[in-house]
DNA sequence: TAATTTTGTGTAAAAAATACGCAAAAACAA
DNA sequence: TTGTTTTTGCGTATTTTTTACACAAAATTA
């Protein structure tokens, strides 16, 4: 047991994971094995321990009960309201993640609880406040978007430019100029394209890699 | 004495009070009374209360420590580093704010600590890592102020053109040309011109004011 | 009254965003 | 094979935005 002089509110972390199938947005959620909320479908997370910072919790967790490693993670926000856990006072720091969907089709962590992809458009009820926090990561990931390469770190290390433009397309909500699209993020510098091509119905689309190195020298250039 | 099955970390809320004197930024510390860092200047916040949110928090432990109250605050992020603090493990979770400094020259709170308006430039040595977030603070400052209109919170309700352009400058670090600026805001649509003028030396300054409507409409329309 | 300071407005050039046109490289059907 | 369809690559013209710079007006100060 463990006493202190005042109250202490419990500490958890939540990630939002985004992947990308090539046609639409999921994000990866656990089906709660426990009350409350059980047989609801949550986001990966849990307690925060006391040997670890919240970042290290976000990405223990997200491996823990998915499998899912080695990816980028970020922090969203807190989500504090006084209620939202009926156990005890939680006060939850939400994290954003993205991740290539189909490296991480069989999930399965040692939790063995059930880890499932689901489009944000067919999203189930889920527990605690967790729509709000999907909601607050996905207004973050439409601005963000526009700023940052993100995009990337959803696909595939080479990627056509349609596949990149889908992205951009779901996530911000509207059809873009295929042709200007191209000549804008070529102009980058940082979008190079190798040797290889992808055929799958017409005319084969060079294959891009986003160039780590490029992109630091960009932003330097250009802040 | 509070007991609990696990260990929980301690919550703060830290907030960086942006203040604008008209010629340079500054910030609000208190001075602690107290170890650990007594003496030593830290950011205005204090532990989570069980009855209240993050935000609730930040703004109460703000007036009751400075007198500052009736402002806009936003999260900024959490820092959780395992020791930064020596007394036990303490997750903070970080605001900003913005507010005019001229209507807090005189500051005192009920906790009556010294409060003091430090330009940045000027920074005494700080308590805990409150430096990584005043630095973290003053970044993300310089991102947003270039996307959303936040300036005006450092100003009067009515203010001239180079004064809104001072900020800009401060902020951003580099002189922008008074013409274009001047265009750029006029064009947004949500600053506008009053009856009244400013002089100071040479010709006299039309007063703007900052519309929060017309600010909607721009961008409803405009995302 | 002239010099100085600061503001308001305008115009031209450069850069970026937008709107399309058309041909090339593959798959597919007749 | 040949023509049709699909999808990609590349180009050009137009509009919009950004940038650079000139000059006059309204006040203060010497």
């Amino acid at each position: 047991m463990y006493t202190y002089r005042y109250p202490h509110p419990a500490i958890t972390t939540d990630c939002v994971v985004f992947g990308f199938d090539g046609k639409s947005l999921s994000i990866l959620l656990i089906q709660r094995g426990i009350d409350p909320y059980k047989g609801y479908w949550a986001l990966p997370g849990g307690f925060v321990r006391m040997d670890e910072t919240v970042e290290d919790c976000a990405y223990r967790e997200l491996k823990e009960e998915s499998g899912v490693e080695n990816i980028y993670i970020e922090q969203l926000q807190s989500f504090s309201g006084v209620n939202r856990d009926p156990r005890e006072r939680v006060i939850t720091i939400a994290f954003m993640a993205f991740v290539r969907q189909d490296e991480y089709q069989v999930i399965g962590g040692s939790d063995a609880a059930k880890a499932q992809w689901y489009r944000l458009d067919e999203l189930p009820s889920l527990a605690f406040d967790h729509l709000e926090i999907v909601s607050a990561a996905l207004q973050k990931l439409r601005k963000k978007i526009t700023i940052e390469p993100l995009a990337f770190r959803l696909l595939n290390t080479t990627f056509t430019m349609s596949q990149l433009q889908t992205i951009y397309e779901v996530v911000l909500g509207h059809s873009l100029d295929r042709r200007n699209f191209h000549k804008k993020m070529t102009k980058m510098g940082y979008i190079s394209p190798t040797e290889d091509k992808l055929r799958v119905n017409g005319r084969p689309g060079v294959l891009y890699t986003f160039d780590e190195e490029k992109y630091r020298e960009y932003i330097d250039s250009h802040f």
